[in-house]
DNA sequence: GCTAAAGGCACAATATATTGTGGTCTAATT
DNA sequence: AATTAGACCACAATATATTGTGCCTTTAGC
């Protein structure tokens, strides 16, 4: 741990104890070159991230949403519990990159989108039309008509 | 480490690196329950805040900013730089107890007021003029008059 | 102006984390 | 299709953190 006053890389732990919130843990360190002691913060990996909804309201990224979102798009389809938990896993790592405060929903539905692509057209497209990733209906039927013949050319 | 899968409250270590931001400590986690593992992240005591300005924008609370109107107020007064740093220390401790997003920066005002009331009257009078603290200048003079009064006393 | 709650500090016996090295896997890039 | 970067995993030798206990100080609540 770096020390915040004089970014000396060796500290030690002075004491530990249990944060306010019983999931964390606080820790409290001495800089072992200008003694200076300060406090860190032992958390479990978060995602604290505000979703932009498309009417403009904004709540907290919720990942048991998004994948509920998934689950229903891939209702009866060849797309396995564990394919899901992937693209969730997957679609999370890729915001936490990002990180970003805020993103649009529409984001979020593009990064799904494109794993979903690649699983199972059906389950895609379905996904595709909730999330509204077309500009308008011509696109969505034009997407369709793709999948369609692709279809029936196997 | 409370595992965030079943609740168990032993962890072991598995991994450390140090993380993205090269303040930060990244550890893997296995739990010594269900065996799952899991991502912690150890970092610095940091206050993430966004203070409402008067003119309603939003800026990160910033402790040096804070330290420096407070050391402009204290000008040519007793007050030491250690009483300073203490006021911010406790200001901030005092703003990370309420835990919320977002605070007006009059609240933060009236944290530093309360302090420097007690170290200093000139300073506070000082302090308080800046942030506005006062309602109108009826209530600025008023305090002032009170202040001149108890000078005199003494 | 008392009391409780929280954070900070210290110490000593014990248990656990850290470090380096290096392999695997996947996603993104070329 | 090959390459790179990042996360994950494993292991063994070493160094360090953790736990309990208890005391002090400050702030908040009565």
């Amino acid at each position: 741990m770096i020390c915040p006053f004089c970014e000396h890389r060796k500290t030690r732990v002075v004491d530990k104890r249990e944060g306010n919130d019983v999931k964390t843990i606080r820790r409290r360190r001495e800089c072992l070159k200008c003694g200076r002691r300060f406090t860190t913060f032992e958390k479990i990996e978060t995602l604290d991230l505000l979703v932009i909804k498309k009417d403009g309201r904004r709540e907290i990224f919720d990942r048991a949403k998004l994948r509920g979102g998934i689950i229903k798009s891939c209702e009866k389809r060849p797309v396995s519990a564990g394919d899901i938990e992937k693209i969730v896993d997957e679609s999370e790592a890729e915001l936490r990159k990002i990180n970003a405060s805020e993103i649009l929903s529409k984001k979020i539905g593009e990064m799904v989108i494109k794993r979903l692509k690649k699983l199972d057209e059906i389950s895609y497209i379905r996904f595709a039309s909730v999330y509204r990733q077309f500009a308008d209906l011509s696109d969505f039927e034009k997407e369709l008509s793709k999948l369609s013949k692709g279809l029936k050319n196997k």
